[in-house]
DNA sequence: GGTAGAATTTCGGTGTGCCGAAAATCAAGA
DNA sequence: TCTTGATTTTCGGCACACCGAAATTCTACC
């Protein structure tokens, strides 16, 4: 007998099955999703055989593993899970935004429906947990900002920051300190050679930000507000 | 690799085996404990086995299972993270007393120690949750009321309720419906014959109670305030 | 003191998620 | 088209907490 875990396990799949498509559109391959997960790609393999007789993926051999309709509801579910337990801890606890990844980790599989459910009203049913990252509502929808990744950001254009990954802490302890936070204006100014660093200006400051930055934050050169955006799933 | 899983299940056995002790000085067996736990007897003579060799418990063959000083400190902290989260559920989200007890046997597993603590803080370090029961201090100490059983009362005598068992929902919300709840004061009036309720006075209400609320309730006899006590343990 | 019945432990076995090594498959370049 | 190196899957095994049945041990009672 093991109910709670089983259930936590697969929840975990498939919620870095989703998260990996998100911002980028690419198809996740086992390797992938267990480096994704910390595990040998065998093990990998053979979960992800479970969850397709599950009805949670699609897999065929040595491609790409997809997530049916039915695992997408289960993904969105956990997304609404994490996000609001991170926007809770930040809130109510004064958690950091470099600390609250792990704790939600944990807690996502955990919390029953109620409590989640109470915790969201007192938050006021938020729309972004604090990375920007959308909070599906209860009923599987979800609004996610049109964004590029600043990396792949053209000279010259100029955005405001919606999305900045928590897969680092420290890296978002950094950004913390240089001021570079959600909903800062950023103008990109140019790329310095040999692959070197991103020069970017934020107010009258100028950063110079690595890859590892980068590849990390997403802006959005759309309207100032975040009024619009792209109906990523209905499930 | 199945660490989360692992530490909760020692945890809840180290944790039924004090409980069971708490009010009522009675070693626990391994047959009892596996009733409480609703396991085989067998899985839990070896699991008794390896809390032994981890240093929690003594078992003598055949016997008596007890808690280390070791197994205690862990018992009081399980407790007071039960506990905590009980009262929190209450006082934060309006959970009634009857519904608090499952969700707290999940979350006490998970939540990280800093934001039990925080909980605790905002809580303003209670010490006793909604069922009377006294809630260890972080450094595990803990304070019982002097009590007896309800069932066990003379005839005539006079005691404030102090604990009520929360192992039953059902009667917990009978008793609330009957406005027997914490801190109530009760005159044993007598009981009936062959074997039958208890008859109580509470306030100017008369009621009959039977053996399953008798054997849940414990009054205070001793001085009306919950100042004293007797320092149970101190692990 | 001997013995039946109850309590407890021992024993063989299960399901789950995981791993490393070996085998199979794929894809890219020659 | 063939080869080869990388990716992916298959295979045998492990640890864990659990179970039922069988064996052991204890405890009353005679
Ligand atoms: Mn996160
Ligand atoms: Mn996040
Ligand atoms: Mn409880
Ligand atoms: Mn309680």
């Amino acid at each position: 007998m093991r109910a709670a875990k089983d259930r936590s396990v697969v929840e975990d799949y498939v919620k870095v099955i989703y998260a990996h498509t998100e911002w980028q559109p690419e198809p996740i391959t086992t390797s992938v999703l267990a480096a994704r997960l910390g595990l040998a790609a065998s093990s990998v393999t053979e979960m992800v055989k479970k969850l397709g007789s599950a009805g949670l993926v699609t897999h065929v051999p040595y491609g790409a593993v997809e997530l049916t309709s039915e695992g997408i509801r289960l993904a969105l579910r956990m997304l609404r899970r994490h996000r609001l337990i991170e926007t809770w801890l930040v809130e109510v606890f004064a958690y950091g935004w470099d600390e609250v990844h792990d704790e939600a980790e944990v807690l996502e599989h955990t919390l029953s429906d109620r409590l989640l459910e109470a915790i969201a009203g007192q938050l006021g049913e938020p729309s972004r947990d604090p990375h920007g990252d959308p909070i599906p509502t209860a009923d599987g929808r979800v609004l996610r900002p049109e964004a590029v990744l600043l990396r792949d950001a053209p000279e010259g254009s100029i955005g405001r920051i919606v999305r900045i990954s928590d897969r680092d802490p420290t890296l978002l302890r950094y950004l913390l300190d240089e001021e570079i936070t959600l909903d800062v204006e950023l103008t990109v100014l140019g790329r310095k050679p040999f692959g070197g660093a991103l020069a970017v200006q934020a107010g009258a400051v100028e950063h110079d930000l690595g890859e590892e930055a980068t590849a990390s934050i997403w802006i959005s050169t759309g309207e100032p507000s975040p009024a619009g955006g792209v109906p990523l799933e209905t499930s």
